[in-house]
DNA sequence: CCGGTTCTTTGATCCATATCAAGCAACGGC
DNA sequence: GCCGTTGCTTGATATGGATCAAAGAACCGG
């Protein structure tokens, strides 16, 4: 599972993209995280509780199961949350992009797996204080249970495309939703960066590598999509994408 | 999609065992439900705000896309949550039972439609005067957050089963998890009633009626599950029935 | 109690996607 | 720049579950 250079999961750097500890002030995601709903004293109070830490590629950065101590914040690069069945079948839960939130448990411990895609860097944050500060904060409470509203709505598009969509309705809809999301990031909305391996998105969509591959090849054959180098796909036609993704 | 037999969506009692516009305090699914976070004093003024209805089977509640005015809690019955895509292909997300709760949009509208399969008690709260309760009662918001907390972890489940499960560990699986919210309702784990024909199993699963049914046969012929009438099912071998819903 | 409707089961066949199997391209370390 | 590794694509074949079809079984209204 681990690579075999050695890999620091610590505050030092691992690539320039990735800053660590930066004040919470300057947090290029602020906007987009829970902290949004903090005004400058708040954001002092949840600078000192936090600790921010780089991962890179295929770390994991906590195992379903294990007790949950904390909650996260990814600032930067791409994770992958996944369960797995007793004989290795993976499902991916979500990718986490800068801004997202993770950690979130029933019971006690986490009720899935966090593996770093890219280089990433997250912020951490003891779940016991946090939870005492979120007495104190309702604004920050409310935020809280905004985004879990909105996981819990896209996890149900997510039902609907693993239970009912086809193949290339998988796709086209993953592709939309990676550009919709680059959006919110502030990134262009096209060609959109696709950080992920075929069987990652296998594993996120239901499907296997090969079903991807084909899959891929059959969009790019019809001129919807275009593969251009760097991880990078550009959506040619994104109407035709649409009513893919719709089922139309 | 409405039933010919002129129905009433209103207080007038339908069927003995839904009983409405009970008061809060002698709600039979409190202990389950938001309301749990609450002293006297605060159920009062939550009962204030409520409006208890009756539903029969087949009649929607709300429809993905309606403005949502609403929150609601299930005081018996079930219901069903779903979305479908253009060609009528549907996705059942959920089945709610007395205690559960239902309601969560995202940019004010309902991300999903919800129906009744069994006559039907619910518990209406405005949307916007609950939200102004919420303020005053941090409890209830963080009861609201540890609900919401707990259905994104079975979504979670739900992907995993949906992408990843044959149909048998899907059956398995769904059958143990009627057991289980049997046993949160303080009904007995077994035999478990199941309310919803085969066709909506099948939606729920990601499986169309017949595999439904022809998985039923096999697990009836294996002896891991007996049909009774009146919509039960008596799981005879839980172990086994553990052990193919883990797909071992 | 009867007849129609709806739901469930069972059977025969088909097909989308999985599986098995190479070859090919990209990348990272030396 | 080369080589080993890993990931991606493509091809051939297999298969689980879908689809098409129809016969029971349960339910409901009269």
């Amino acid at each position: 599972m681990s690579v075999s250079r050695p890999i620091a999961a610590d505050n030092r750097q691992l690539d320039p993209a990735v800053q660590p500890m930066h004040p919470c002030g300057a947090c290029p995601v602020r906007s987009l995280s829970i902290c949004a709903a903090l005004d400058h004293h708040e954001l002092d109070h949840l600078a000192e509780i936090v600790i921010a830490k780089n991962h890179a590629p295929h770390q994991t950065i906590f195992a379903e199961g294990d007790e949950a101590t904390d909650l996260f914040n990814v600032t930067g690069g791409t994770v992958m949350l996944y369960k797995l069945l007793a004989d290795g079948r993976r499902q991916i839960t979500g990718f986490l992009f800068g801004g997202d939130f993770m950690g979130l448990s029933v019971g006690g411990v986490y009720a899935y797996s966090a593996e770093a895609i890219t280089p990433v860097s997250i912020c951490r944050f003891p779940r016991k204080r946090m939870e005492r500060m979120l007495d104190d904060f309702p604004k920050m409470q409310r935020r809280l249970f905004s985004m879990a509203s909105n996981e819990l709505a896209s996890a149900q598009d997510q039902m609907l495309l693993l239970g009912r969509k086809t193949a290339k309705e998988k796709l086209a809809s993953f592709l939309l939703n990676l550009s919709r999301r680059a959006v919110r990031r502030g990134q262009p909305d096209n060609p959109i960066t696709v950080p992920m391996g075929r069987a990652d998105i296998g594993d996120y969509l239901g499907l296997t590598t090969e079903t991807v591959s084909r899959t891929v090849t059959q969009l790019k054959t019809a001129s919807i999509i275009r593969l251009l180098d760097g991880h990078k796909i550009q959506i040619v036609d994104r109407e035709a994408l649409e009513d893919i993704a719709e089922g139309l």
